[in-house]
DNA sequence: AGATTTAAAGACTTTTTTATCCTTTTTATG
DNA sequence: CATAAAAAGGATAAAAAAGTCTTTAAATCT
């Protein structure tokens, strides 16, 4: 569903959404220690999260990555749609062709609305949200 | 979510299952024409499938694939797990350790119960209950 | 028995994904 | 201005997934 690096993407932006700020940036090599994300590996995705303006950094003595307020409320979808590409998502679920209720693939009952809703929900939920759900024990960053 | 070669496996399964009887075997070649799927490629997922008799075969003159009644009571997640192995469907979707309610990632509330449904259905859905689907036109084979 | 048809098996190649290494550029600070 | 800190960028390596090729074994038919 949601590729390796897709997966390192949100983990990372999560990791940095909760832990910094402006005034606190934070180094890739922090957060690859406490995400267990390879480092070299990790900043690629982080540079190409900035390229696209998804998270903020800035290089040199006290740089690191943290993110905007307007970071904070790019949604799942975008980060996704960054790193794995667009069309991961919304693709049959037997790659017969895009994923269309008009013309369902054999498995697509099985799936279909769950899929779609999905897809919904992490176009419409933002980092901020996650957060926030963090922040109130809802759910969990990490291991 | 599923492999590029569980989707396969799915596909050339449901082919067999429409359009061949027992009397009637359908050779590895003119699965892979009617599907797309690259022939030799192809001949490796119905091997391994074979192996773990989820569908069946014979080899020489009028030999072929086609499906005993037992084969057509096999669960979808039976030919997920025998190709993609036991754990791709269960695990965390951003990677952090199985997939726990007790202790919800991030993402979990998004996707929780939808994916836990999804595999409850590859469970209960037998390649038979796709085959009835198919023939009643509610949904559809192929291209 | 011999020839032919077909799946099974194994070795191999290619492509994609994941991961690492090394150099360059930017920024801050003494 | 010199130095150090950090991300950005590019080249490369390793691993996994996807795909191919060649040989072997089983079944049938003459
Ligand atoms: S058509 Fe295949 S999943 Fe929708
Ligand atoms: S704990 Fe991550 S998807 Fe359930």
């Amino acid at each position: 569903m949601l590729s390796n690096s897709s997966k390192y993407a949100i983990n990372a932006v999560l990791y940095v959404a909760v832990n910094s700020s402006i005034e606190n940036k934070i180094l890739a090599k922090d957060i690859s220690r406490e995400t267990q994300i390879p480092q070299a590996y990790l900043s690629k995705l982080m540079q190409e999260l900035t390229r696209h303006n998804l998270i903020s950094s800035v290089r040199g003595p006290n740089g690191g990555f943290y993110l905007t307020d307007e970071n904070r409320g790019v949604s799942l979808l975008q980060i996704v749609n960054v790193i794995d590409g667009d069309n991961r998502l919304t693709s049959c679920m037997l790659g017969l062709h895009a994923c269309d209720h008009q013309h369902p693939c054999a498995v697509h009952h099985l799936v279909g609305d769950t899929k779609t809703r999905f897809v919904e929900n992490l176009e419409k939920t933002t980092v901020q949200d996650l957060v926030s759900d963090i922040k109130s024990g809802k759910s969990f960053l990490g291991i």
